[in-house]
DNA sequence: CAAGAGATCATCT
DNA sequence: GATGATCTCTTGA
């Protein structure tokens, strides 16, 4: 096993939304495995940046983004999804990294006698896919137990693609920040 | 195929 | 009482 350290996490947070493409986020539940390999990133940068759910201070839902880089933050939008980041930076520097769209990998046999190919091409599908939910709040993604990220291909420079970020119109100058990143022609990348 | 609306509720004001 | 780091379904050309 290749558990992506907290060394790891203390990179700068546009930095680690990079590196993330091509690593495998893994997920144990009843001993089953759930592998996908990271397509799609976000990068969100803490109070100055008002896409960022910290902008506005710490509040009972974004408090685990303000707590050590290598932590799980998994909040509930839209009534019914969930999404999920990797938080980042120094204790009471809430930024995080948005994972936005999985490559499934190794993923226990699916059940579902139809499509057997599961969906994981956007923020809150993968989160369904693999059952992440506010249990998962506040997770230390260092463990290597129920949820973590382990290294995988590495990605040339060449072949991450960049871009404005996704569903923050609200957010004035900080909008057109090309702060998403995203592997070139991977069939994964979320919708829009 | 593109555009628009509806779903649905915890969280914050 | 309003709203959202989304998704899915319906509509119509």
């Amino acid at each position: 096993m290749n558990v992506l350290t907290k060394q790891f996490y203390t990179q700068p947070t546009t930095e680690i939304a990079k590196q993330l493409l091509g690593k495998f986020l893994c997920r144990k539940i009843n001993g089953k495995l759930y592998i996908g390999k990271i397509v799609e990133t976000e990068s969100y940068l803490g109070r100055k940046d008002l896409a960022c759910h910290s902008a506005k201070g710490m509040t009972k839902r974004n408090e685990a983004m303000f707590g050590p880089a290598g932590y799980a933050y998994v909040y509930f939008i839209y009534g019914m999804y969930h999404c999920f980041n990797v938080v980042t930076e120094k204790e009471n520097d809430p930024c995080a990294v948005l994972i936005r769209a999985l490559e499934p990998v190794g993923m226990p046999r699916c059940k579902n006698t139809k499509s057997c190919v599961p969906t994981t091409n956007g923020p809150a599908k993968l989160c369904r896919e693999f059952k992440i939910d506010k249990k998962l709040n506040s997770y230390d993604l260092t463990l290597g137990k129920k949820l973590w990220i382990e290294n995988g291909d590495t990605i040339e420079q060449n072949q991450i693609k960049r871009s404005k970020r996704i569903g923050i119109d609200y957010a004035g100058v900080w909008k057109n920040k090309l702060l998403r990143f995203y592997i070139k022609n991977n069939e994964f990348i979320s919708k829009r």
